[in-house]
RNA sequence: AGGCGCGUAGCUCAGCUUGGUUAGAGCGCCACCUUGACAUGGUGGAGGUCGUUGGUUCGAGUCCAAUCGUGCCUACCA
């Protein structure tokens, strides 16, 4: 073995080996763990978000196969409609092909060869970080049966009169043309204008003045709308206006929701244009104007002047007319939300438009009914609410897109416009009984994406394709995912799975915080503080790293900054950590839920442990060379520090089995990096080399095999490298540790004082140590201690280990039968024991005095705090007794402690 | 405006559900140590009035109320 551990040695020859072995399907098990993995977008690549869910996914994935399950990771990769149309058109105008000369065939044509081109990046990078997921089994959205599934529930939702067709207000984004989802809209605060407008009231010389920051859709208003209750213009109710340029007169109407405070307190209504106005349009009966092309660009519908401009240019040139013409009375500063495109940046316009909806009624009430009775649950809980809140106020999807790029709506047209639903062409013209003659063609427009993701938990488990396979891990047991997909993915999961498979998808739900950067910014490329975690695992330099980070940034002068920041963050780039140092650390920050800042440090420090793991490793098979190791089992003469650490192993394999199901990852990292560092390494590995016996020898394989077993959902790459060596050496008969099984409890002793044995013992040489460093004693120099034990047991396993506790403190100890007074020794005093040091050599008395003056007022202060409490008749009376003797047995060891100082003290002032 | 989080050591975070050790960890810092698994290491140490104020209680980092700061989500009054 290697003196140092080498992540970038081990890790892909040993992804090879388990995919060459298949060790990711599942084995043959009456029990069962099944989850799917949420799928990532075809397009995409790695991001520090997926490596955080795939390592808590892989950590759950492979416990579950060592305790000997079914285990199945269902992987697969979504078209992602929108996204990748745009990237593939991106790709196409930059080699000099317009997008929009292919036909739609030829355009799909090119998607799908840009799909074999990129997509396996994502799944080859989700590999580099040990995702054990059954790749076999690998599906895309866009694949026959899937896009068969999509197409047969569209036809069935149809048939059940879930699905309709409307004309009815949808986001529009003016630069993809087609509608977005309100998800994908994003609301922005921006700095505008309250613009007053006056209008005037016909065959009167009166006016009404209205206030609005969107003056431009003017053209479109259909009503003026006031507070039946506001004295102001009760009277004016009924009358009408003259909408300037237009010459159009419109009503005044009232209604309620009109706030008199705010403005003017006289509302404009485009019920075209707004989907507050919408809802007062419909209500009314008003007429519903459209004064705009799906391009962005103005109608025929507004003044001749302004037809074909754009309609987020043409503002300031509206408002000089309208200031021209007298009608602009004020313009108020005022910041106003924008909806904005998340994908384009555009500003989103509401438009009237023929789509394809969901109604969401029935569904969603089964969706909140299954977490109300707790058959779906998430964790943390407190995220359900977020899900009630959505689905309870949830209005009908719109599920068509325009775009081309995804599942076509199986839905055709005659010349007429009458709409028939069915698999194809022929299976339309039996079921509806057309004519040959009758010419029908199929809708242009796609399905959401997210209207085939829904499917995924059923559609990738061969629903109604393979009974076996869809019985056997349908429902999946659980979903990882992030909580900004709750309503994507989870909700309409969960709906969708409830109709058509009568179940629920996944009855745990573990939503994940997000990963930041290390001042807690959201990574992004547009601000340039990405880091990806392919270069914690492999390394990057600084050149690289820049030029990574200032591509795709929003602004040029934003360049130098993030060229700074860099510089001063990473001023050699980002050293080589390996897989297994990014997972362990993500174990380690995924607490209940909370975002991460992530940290290289952190990760450093788990580099860090996998050598330690890696060189305690090393160390028993160099000192078990020799060593015939055939029983897998405990000597019946250990020690008791033999079986001390097996019994504190025992405690971490019982904190795992804990900490996967109450889901706190960071816990389960926790306990198992303290014991192996602080107790295995630091303790029981040094305690071995005083005993170095064919017991010891036994006991070091048999735990440190339990060890890096333990440690292999985590770390698996380092341990299964690891377990290579062991086999070689037959500490192990299995030869892969991922085919190999979780330990289960042994319950070592039932010697229950094994571990308070030997923490005394462990007391004793960090005292010794603690006044040597203090006193400025050399390591080297041995120290002459005289020990009298009052403690039977105690005096028992002191004298069976004193040259151990010689060795661990470099002392050479003398027992004693009483009590010793000697000037020349310093006292550590404890209730069992009393131990004398003999210190020759004292350097900066006075500085050691002042710390002990200090400690033994701290001490005192103490003291003082449980004597109040022990005066305290009340507490006396009330708490319970436990707590009143912890308090006092506290108050004797304060004293021993206090005591020993004076002691100390005593002896240096000599 | 409403909802949900967060505020504990220089930094990143546990601990709060179920109140009770001298409030913990990693990183960083200081001193010493090139001892045969590991300098990606060892030994020891310094560092916190648990955001603030009140309340409940024998006892509050933990429960309650108010308040300040901060982050996110939802909805928006045009």
């Amino acid at each position: 073995m290697n003196k140092q551990y080498k992540p970038r040695e081990i890790e892909q020859k040993i992804y090879e080996s388990w995919e060459k072995n298949k060790c990711f399907s599942p084995k043959d098990s009456a029990s069962k763990f099944s989850i799917v993995l949420p799928p990532p977008n075809v397009t995409g690549t790695l991001h520090m978000g997926h490596a955080f869910q795939h390592t808590i996914i892989d950590v759950l994935v492979r416990y579950h196969r060592m305790l000997g399950k079914s285990v199945l990771w269902q992987p697969g990769t979504d078209h992602a409609g929108i996204a990748t149309q745009l990237v593939v058109e991106n790709r196409l105008s930059s080699s000099g092909v317009d997008p929009k000369s292919l036909s739609r065939e030829k355009f799909i044509e090119e998607v799908w060869n840009w799909k074999e081109l990129s997509g396996n990046t994502i799944i080859s990078q989700t590999k580099r970080i040990g995702s054990s997921a059954d790749w076999s089994r690998n599906r895309f959205t866009m694949d026959d049966g899937l896009s068969e599934i999509v197409k047969n529930i569209f036809i069935d939702l149809y048939d059940k009169k879930l699905i309709y067709r409307g004309n009815r207000l949808v986001n529009w984004d003016i630069k993809l043309q087609t509608a977005v989802s309100d998800l994908e809209v994003i609301n922005e605060e921006k700095d505008g204008f309250l613009y007053h407008l006056i209008y005037s009231i016909k065959d009167s010389d009166e006016s009404i003045v209205v206030a609005t920051t969107r003056p431009e859709t003017f053209f479109g208003d259909t009503a003026i709308c006031v507070n039946p209750s506001d004295e102001r213009y009760k009277k004016l109710i009924g009358r009408k206006i003259v909408l300037p340029m237009m010459n159009r007169e419109i009503p005044i109407i009232s209604d309620e929701i009109v706030d008199m405070e705010f403005g003017t307190g006289c509302l404009k209504i485009t019920p075209a244009h707004d989907f507050n106005d919408y809802k007062i349009g419909k209500k009314h009966n008003l007429d519903f104007i459209n004064i705009l092309n799906k391009d962005g660009t103005l109608n025929e519908k507004v003044d001749k002047k302004y037809v074909g401009k754009n309609i987020h240019d043409v503002r300031e040139e509206l408002i000089t007319d309208l200031e021209h013409l007298g009608v602009l009375r004020e313009k108020v500063p005022y910041k106003n939300v924008v909806p904005v495109g998340e994908r384009t940046g555009e500003i989103i316009e509401p438009l009237l438009t023929n789509q394809w909806f969901m109604n969401m009624t029935d569904l969603a009430k089964e969706g909140v009914d299954v977490v109300k009775e707790k058959k779906v649950n998430f964790v943390p809980k407190h995220w359900e609410k977020i899900y009630f809140n959505w689905l309870e106020n949830i209005e009908d999807w719109c599920i068509s897109r325009q775009i081309v790029w995804g599942h076509r709506i199986p839905a055709w047209f005659d010349e007429n416009g009458n709409v028939y639903v069915g698999t194809c062409e022929d299976n339309i013209r039996t079921k509806y009984k057309i004519s040959d003659s009758v010419k029908i063609s199929q809708d242009n427009d796609v399905l959401d994406t997210w209207f085939s993701s829904a499917l995924w938990p059923f559609s990738t488990l061969d629903w109604k394709k393979d009974d076996a396979i869809f019985n056997k891990y349908f429902p999946t047991n659980l979903l990882v995912t992030g909580f900004d997909i709750i309503f994507f993915w989870v909700a309409r999961m969960i709906m969708m799975s409830l109709k058509f498979t009568g179940n629920i998808p996944f009855n745990k739900i573990y939503i994940h915080g997000l990963v930041r950067d290390s001042e807690g910014k959201k990574m992004s490329k547009s601000i340039g503080n990405v880091i990806d975690p392919l270069d914690v695992i492999e390394g990057i330099s600084l050149d690289q790293l820049l030029e990574k980070r200032t591509t795709g940034l929003l602004s040029d002068n934003q360049k130098s900054n993030v060229i700074k920041k860099t510089k001063r963050d990473f001023p050699s780039g980002i050293k080589e950590y390996g897989a297994d140092a990014l997972r362990f650390n993500f174990c380690a920050m995924a607490s209940t839920g909370r975002d991460i800042n992530f940290d290289l440090k952190r990760i450093e420090g788990y580099r860090n442990f996998c050598n330690k793991l890696w060189n305690a490793s090393r160390f028993i098979i160099l000192a078990c060379n020799d060593y015939d190791y055939k029983e897998n089992q405990i000597s019946k003469d250990s020690s008791i520090f033999d079986k001390w650490i097996l019994y504190k192993l025992d405690s971490v394999v019982a904190d795992f089995k804990k900490y996967t199901t109450n889901y706190r990852f960071d816990l389960m990292a926790n306990s198992i990096y303290d014991f192996v560092w602080n107790e295995y390494c630091d303790w029981y590995l040094e305690i071995s080399k005083n005993q170095m016996n064919d017991t010891t020898k036994n006991n070091l394989i048999f735990s440190i095999v339990r060890i890096i077993k333990v440690c292999h959902p985590i770390i698996p790459f380092i341990t299964e490298d690891i377990w290579k060596e062991f086999y070689d050496k037959g500490f192990v008969t299995e030869p892969m540790l991922i085919n190999s099984n979780f330990p289960s409890q042994i319950r070592i002793s039932k010697e229950y004082d094994i571990e308070s044995r030997v923490l005394k013992i462990k007391e004793i040489i960090k005292k010794v140590r603690k006044t040597r460093a203090e006193l400025g004693i050399h390591p080297k120099e041995i120290i002459d201690v005289k020990i009298f034990v009052k403690d039977a047991s105690l005096l028992k396993d002191i004298s069976e280990n004193t040259s151990l506790v010689n060795a661990m403190s470099n002392i050479k100890i003398e027992m004693v039968s009483q009590e010793e007074r000697n000037v020349e020794f310093i006292d550590l005093i404890d209730d069992d024991y009393t131990l004398y040091l003999k210190i020759r050599r004292m350097i900066d008395t006075q500085a050691e005095l002042r710390k002990i003056e200090k400690r033994i007022d701290e001490l005192r202060r103490i003291i003082e705090k449980i004597d109040m409490k022990l005066n305290n008749k009340d507490f006396i009376e009330r708490a319970p007794s436990d707590i009143i003797n912890q308090n006092i047995s506290n108050k004797t060891k304060i004293e021993n402690d206090i005591l020993s100082l004076r002691s100390l003290k005593n002896t240096l002032s000599d």
